[in-house]
DNA sequence: CCATGTGAAGGTATTCACAGCC
DNA sequence: GGCTGTGAATACCTTCACATGG
């Protein structure tokens, strides 16, 4: 089945099994089965199988997949198989939290510049990254940077995209609790941390005597 | 359409509409259309309405929703609408940028509890919250807490949340890079936040020469 | 008239079951 | 024997078009 269009959810789960992946080689292993893999990461098997499917043949019949080459077959799907370069705008505590984040560099993603309006934090230095005045984004294109993160308050949010566009930026991991808008050679994804515990309630058993409107087990992505 | 199962996407959306919702009233009006809602939280006039209809009227045909009974309504359906006392375990970078995170309280979150193994942290007082030793995680149950946020690393995430559990915690939002598991009692919803950055870049338009292999926008929920 | 609410149609993703291959 | 890869069946969600009601 080489020739289909990749389902999105399927995109959506790429990074979850590069994750297990990264994992289970650490932990010295050098092939795995989709059933193991399933297991190991939460998902069924059957479903790994056929999200592979729709890139090729990445596994042998009776062995398994080999981790280290699956592994790059997925960062080369995600694109995730050159160091991408990354600014930061808006170091408040989630924005320093960000900075310290140990997590992005399995990714290829690496936090090389920060921005804030704040004349107190402009000049200092933090995880290595010296924070600039925000002026200093017109020339986020000749750096090389073609991805960003915001955190700054909802109010700041639409104008500081506008900006990061103007300035060649391509991606934009977007941490403010609202919509934001960009021309369309821009991808945005937007996550609003409280929203995502604001989900949590609904999935949880009835605490006390009042009775639960759902009745089983829930398949959203995410949740379980 | 009253006895019918809400779909598990709509669930999705409702936080979203209710962010919305929430800026609307500040900004002074008092009804609303579901194209106007649309417009405003980024999804189609017709999905809005085909969300609603799951659960009753509550609009007025020519009119629009009354925002304060919308809110209200949606509120009610997450069960949004009692104060609920969360815990965080784990007061490194991300955990101390969630304890002073603004976000939580519109949607009814107090986190009243934080824990850390650091007998460095323990005992210090973070935006109005006592850090406490990690064995005080057994009275939880008491202390009318009933939910949790998980941010300490991975190698810490399953023994937390199984004490959690054990405690009588009965939803999880899990920041650790990893599945988690716990009984069927315990939602746990996992939050990667390298996972999300992690798909931007399968999204984004080629830079410089090669051909991206999608072709036009994307429909997955929270990519724009 | 204007905007909601909803059956019906269409599309997408999940799940199954098994053929194919090592 | 064991595990992958995939067509077919099923379930789910989105989208449309319009009847319905203030």
């Amino acid at each position: 089945m080489r020739y289909h269009r990749i389902p999105d959810e399927t995109v959506r789960r790429l990074p979850i099994y590069l994750r297990g992946l990264m994992v289970s080689v650490d932990q010295g292993h050098e092939h795995i089965s989709s059933q193991a893999l399933a297991e190991f990461v939460g998902v069924q098997s059957w479903q790994i199988r056929k999200d592979f499917s729709y890139f090729g043949d990445f596994g042998t019949r009776g062995v398994g997949y080999s981790i280290e080459k699956l592994a790059r077959e997925i960062k080369k799907i995600l694109r995730l198989d050159v160091i991408r370069r990354a600014a930061l705008v808006g170091v408040g505590d989630l924005g320093s939290a960000l900075l310290a984040y140990p997590g992005f560099g399995g990714y290829g993603l690496d936090i090389v510049a920060a921005f804030d309006t704040d004349p107190e934090k402009i000049g200092r230095v933090v995880n290595g990254v010296r924070i600039e005045d925000p002026s200093g984004m017109d020339g986020l294109g000749g750096r090389d940077i073609s991805l960003a993160i915001v955190a700054v308050p909802r109010a700041a949010a639409q104008s500081t995209v506008d900006k990061l566009a103007e300035a060649g930026i391509r991606g934009i991991l977007n941490f403010a609790p609202c919509k934001v808008i960009a021309p369309r050679r821009v991808k945005i994804i937007t996550l609003d941390i409280a929203m995502e515990l604001a989900r949590l309630p609904y999935y949880m058993p009835a605490g006390g005597s009042s009775e639960h409107p759902m009745t089983g087990g829930s398949p959203q992505p995410g949740v379980s």
